[in-house]
DNA sequence: CTAGACCTTCACGCCGACGGCAGAGTCAAG
DNA sequence: CTTGACTCTGCCGTCGGCGTGAAGGTCTAG
């Protein structure tokens, strides 16, 4: 399929797409008219970069990653690169420190919401 | 206290201190000299502030809801404005939705570091 | 009185994930 | 063969939360 069906299936713009690709997270073939060709796999693959995009992972790590992406039905071996274990751990790691920080900061946004009883402000490890 | 202090006490730097004050978050008094004079309570404000800020909130949104920061040991009326309501509802559902991509984007981690068996690609409804 | 730590106000720089536009080529239908 | 939808490659713009000087006042210990 050409750019634009897969940005209708992905729900992500061309210029995204096309900066994906620039950033190493997409290499679709080209027709001899210089036309990107993507193929079906690349919807997961779209998807994928977008979950971890908003989860704050940059592109430089996604791109890192990305050859060990579940994709569906396809059986695959463990983590290659050893310190491609580190990065990911770290992320984890970013991860559940920002759910933490979520979660403090929703517990603020209660405690405004429904202001009755004084309440302790919300001191969450700041880094 | 001054800046340098109160910096030192919340981990925030100086620059970062008054940018907050040019945001309408902080409102020190002025020394005749022009040097900001903080109270103590500033030193839980800031640290709200870090907690909204991390969890997303911009500035402007933050300069909103400051007001009804529940300082410990103050007792406080319920929320005054039926807008600001509104925002916070909406800003409460935008943090639940971010912890749930990160939640999301944290199992597609996990199926990365440990694959063995292949598992379906995490669709989260992105926007 | 002086040094050095601290403070002030500009004002430009940065970063990352794109948006938007220009100018030109491509493709399929009628 | 034309038209209109689609695509290409540049390249500059944006936004928010600061970082980083620069050029100059202030404060206090010795």
């Amino acid at each position: 399929m050409r750019i634009g069906e897969l940005a209708r299936r992905t729900g992500v713009t061309p210029r995204a797409l096309r900066y994906y690709e620039e950033q190493g997270l997409l290499t679709p073939e080209r027709r001899p008219s210089g036309y990107r060709e993507y193929g079906d796999r690349d919807v997961d693959t779209v998807h994928g970069i977008r979950t971890l995009l908003a989860a704050g992972l940059n592109s430089a790590v996604i791109a890192e990653i990305l050859p060990g992406l579940p994709l569906p039905g396809q059986r695959r071996p463990g983590p290659t690169c050893p310190e491609l274990l580190t990065v990911l751990a770290r992320e984890r790691a970013r991860i559940t420190r920002q759910m933490d920080q979520l979660e403090a900061s929703r517990k603020l946004l209660d405690a405004v919401m429904g202001a009755d009883a004084p309440s302790e402000v919300i001191r969450t490890p700041q880094r």
